[in-house]
DNA sequence: AACGTATTTGAATCTCGCTTCAACTAGCAC
DNA sequence: GTGCTAGTTGAAGCGAGATTCAAATACGTT
């Protein structure tokens, strides 16, 4: 990317190396699959040899793990950090169900999630990582739920696990929709299908229309 | 597997030897991954070499495909064979919710649907096979639900094809939960918090105690 | 400026899966 | 039974990716 020549590959800390490969693993992996991707496409993302990954990771399988890691934590930092000056329970909550879908069909960060579904069946690890970022945005939309209750905005018409729960799993399966580039399903139309529950849900007209 | 000696393996008509082709390759699929699997994999679950493999599927893809799709087709006529018979509106969405979840997270049906959601974002024939499933089982629910409305059984809160739409995201979401082994989402859970959601969209209690 | 070390390369080696194909054989037609 | 054909094997060759490692080198330290 920034590099002068790209004849002389510059060399770097061990720790600025290890979050290039991550970064190189994400993409590697989303052109190729999280199980289908090979050390050689790692190492060209980069823009290093096989020999140069293999001395940060002499096992692969670690920085596939910590690639997909890092993905889920980008993903779930930059949801809160987009809702966290809202104050308003009803901007917040649409505000927070568009932030949970992909941007379009190549975002990257939702494509590499979706690379782990099946994964997940397979393999305890990605299995595990799956289910805590799951638990964690339920928690996420529990808290905004109850704090609108709270407040008076909300009539909740279930117990807030159970909406969390269900929000969640609208966004996930449409997420998936709009990467395989489902026709007549793009974000903004699966903000609507979700806010469709959420408005029954919470008792509240959720307009925006005006807001974001 | 059922093979008198195991040594000679019997010869088979193009039409049989295919059909065994196709779900031995489902078999490896959920074993080794829908993209990582291997030539050599297939051949030994189908108790072939590889070039018996290769002499009825000469590229590969072709083979993964027709498994894909008829995984898909059984899945959706499985689920049509049960609720066939079911003429009560409220009796017949319960058991169809209940038909989308995977029986647990060894369901191999569900499995290898769930390892086609990472791989669609790059491989557009996969797309439009997940696409063209989605569609499908969002017309089965709004045919039920507008069904159940004629009879007045059904009160829909919102159209139907935003409810059915919403239903199968459901469905597909906590099928990624069960397969990823969630720790508090099995298939009975899952069935319960679909309904929450059928409940509010179409004004009727959805007892399904008695039922199933 | 010279040293020492952490990082990277490039080539050699190894493994494994894919591909090809001539030879073999089971089952069908006659 | 004889012959024919389609289905299958097994071995050989090929290529790609993983792995190893000695040599090279960039960079911080002194």
């Amino acid at each position: 990317m920034t590099q002068r020549e790209s004849r002389p590959t510059q060399r770097k800390s061990k720790a600025d190396r290890r979050l290039d490969l991550i970064d190189a693993a994400h993409r590697a992996m989303i052109q190729h699959g999280a199980e289908g991707v090979h050390l050689n496409q790692i190492a060209e993302e980069a823009g290093l040899t096989s020999g140069a990954v293999l001395y940060h990771y002499p096992d692969l399988r670690d920085l596939l793990i910590e690639a997909h890691h890092a993905g889920m934590e980008r993903f779930y930092e930059r949801r809160m950090k987009k809702i966290g000056g809202i104050s308003d329970p009803a901007e917040k909550l649409i505000v927070t169900i568009r932030s949970g879908l992909p941007d379009g069909p190549d975002d990257t960060g939702v494509r590499l999630l979706c690379e782990l579904g099946g994964a997940a069946g397979r393999n305890r690890v990605y299995a595990t990582l799956l289910t805590t970022l799951f638990d964690r945005q339920v928690s996420m939309y529990q808290t905004i739920l109850e704090t609108g209750a709270a407040h008076g905005v909300f009539t909740l018409a279930q117990d807030s696990e159970t909406i969390a729960r269900n929000l969640v799993a609208l966004e996930d399966a449409y997420g998936y929709r709009i990467v395989a580039r489902h026709h007549s399903i793009d974000p903004d139309k699966a903000v609507e299908l979700i806010l469709d529950y959420a408005r029954l849900a919470t008792g509240n007209p959720l307009r925006p229309a005006d807001r974001r």
